[in-house]
Formats: structure tokens, C-alpha cells, sequence
DNA sequence: AAACTAGATTAAAATCATTCTAAACTGCTT
DNA sequence: AAGCAGTTTAGAATGATTTTAATCTAGTTT
């Protein structure tokens, strides 16, 4: 299908070769809605779909979909490391009781950074605000 | 001494015995500095000392000194769980290299947060500013 | 001051997400 | 079709934190 072919040349332009675990993770997360995920969610996706993954090769593929900048990596409660396909800037809700993520568009939250330290450049600058149901 | 009984008077407010172990910890935590601690850190701590604790102690008192309000948990490079002894409102910059955490003070960061999604309250909101040092 | 008890500490084992290993496989080029 | 660098894999290893169940202790009661 086209998708497929998107999704290679989208792989290829970051340098990773199309095989057939990184287009099917590919798949799961480059779809038009974007979406909060970690290996253990990924890896439920794919048996539900019938198929297999290592474990290690859905945490390699994490992370170079990262490093190619495909994904950002987002702060999480508890639940270990949690990725974000949606790489605009913004920042994030995060619900105590459930670890929920939910998405700040980046204008509504503004604020003013401080200089960084001498010596020292911002890279990023992260905001979670942390919320609870109204009991 | 006078410190070892402002100590226990601190620990009894918070409705903790004052055990020899919760005197041990208070005594590094709550001196005039304020400091980023983990538990492997207060171990080493204890080991120069000549004394002994177990892990599981350190992280029983942390978790309850954090629930008594006396410590704050801080985000964190990847170094485990942190705690930071400086309870006022506060940012964080992060050394990117080396996991170093330093201090923002709350007024020179400022932020408009939006309102919560409905049905839902703000707890807190943290800000972290990734820096790293100029090559 | 001895006895009591709820709460605290302990060493060691368990947990669990993530990473490592080194052997088998596969996409690409020739 | 062959070859090789880069990938995937199962299973073992890691390491921070938590659990367990036994022992101990601060504080109260007698």
C-alpha cells in the first residue's frame, strides 16, 4: 500500500532501514492521531494483532525513533519510560491517580526561563503540571 | 545537645518516633543547606560515618519524611528517586552530562498555567530546564 | 523498674522494567 | 546468488526499589 511506503521512506530518511519490526511499530505510532506510549503498551498492541516482538527490539526501536527525532521523550509518574509522538513543543497534564498523560498545547502555557548558569545553554525546558480528580 | 532534641521535637510534629535511625537521617537532611539527596547518596554518607542502615530503612524514613512534608521529591536525570530538602516552591535545572540538579528560584520563573481539564484540580506544577554545558 | 505492645528496623529474597549478550537472521549491495 | 553490516532474538544480567517475616525498641502501662 502507499502507507507502507510512507512509512519506509520515512524510516529511510532517518536513516534506519525498513525491516519488518520497525514498520510495524512504525505503523502503530505514525498514524495521524498522536498518542502516549511505552514498551509494555506496545507490546499488548502487537500480540493483539496476532504477532510477536522481543522485548528488546521494541525498547531498540524506542529509542532510535527518538534519536531520529520521531519521538520525544516524556516525564511519566511511575510507569519507566514513556514516549510521545507528538513532537511539537508543549508540555503536560499528568493525572496522580492513574499516570494518565495529556497533552498542554505550548501556547497555553508560556512562561519566562531564567538565564541558564554561566558556562551553561538551555536545551529544553519541560513543564508537568500535575492534576487530580475533584473528589 | 539542643540540636538533638530540636530534631526529635521535628519528628515527633510530624508524628514519627524518633527512632536512632530517623535522628541519624534527620540529622544529614535537615541541616542549614539545602541538598539533593537519593538514598545510595545517605548510604555512603552513613558509611563514611562508621555507622550502618539498612537500604530498606533509608528508603522507609525518606518516603516518610516526604509524607510529613519535610522533603520534597524531585524529578530526575535517571539517578532513581530524589528528594529535595527545600520544600518552597521551586524549579530545577538539569545538567544534562551529569545528572546535576541546581536550584531555580520560584520567582525567577514564572508561568501562566491554564486551567485544569474539567472535573479536575492542580496539585503542583514542576518545571524542569534541561541545560548543558558549553563546549 | 519490669513488662508489654504497636510500630520500626533488618537482612535477605523478590520484583520488575530495562539493558546486555552472543548467536541467528535479513535487507541491501555487488 | 553471495556476502556483510546492521538487526533481531531469547534468555540472562542488572540494579534500584519493595516485600517479607523475624527481631528489636520507644513509649506506655503496670
Amino acid at each position: 500500500t502507499d502507507h507502507a511506503t510512507d512509512i519506509k521512506t520515512m524510516l529511510r530518511s532517518a536513516n534506519l532501514r525498513p525491516t519488518r519490526q520497525r514498520v510495524l511499530l512504525a505503523g502503530l505510532l505514525f498514524g495521524p492521531t498522536k498518542c502516549h506510549v511505552n514498551a509494555d503498551l506496545l507490546a499488548q498492541k502487537i500480540a493483539q494483532m496476532g504477532a510477536h516482538m522481543a522485548t528488546a527490539t521494541i525498547y531498540n526501536c524506542l529509542h532510535q525513533f527518538e534519536a531520529a527525532g520521531l519521538l520525544q521523550r516524556v516525564p511519566s509518574g511511575d510507569d519507566g519510560i514513556t514516549f510521545d509522538t507528538n513532537i511539537a513543543k508543549h508540555h503536560h497534564f499528568l493525572v496522580e491517580e492513574t499516570g494518565e498523560l495529556i497533552d498542554i498545547p505550548f501556547g497555553d502555557l508560556q512562561a519566562d526561563v531564567p538565564q541558564a548558569p554561566t558556562g551553561y545553554e538551555i536545551e529544553s525546558v519541560e513543564m508537568v503540571v500535575k492534576i487530580r480528580k475533584i473528589s
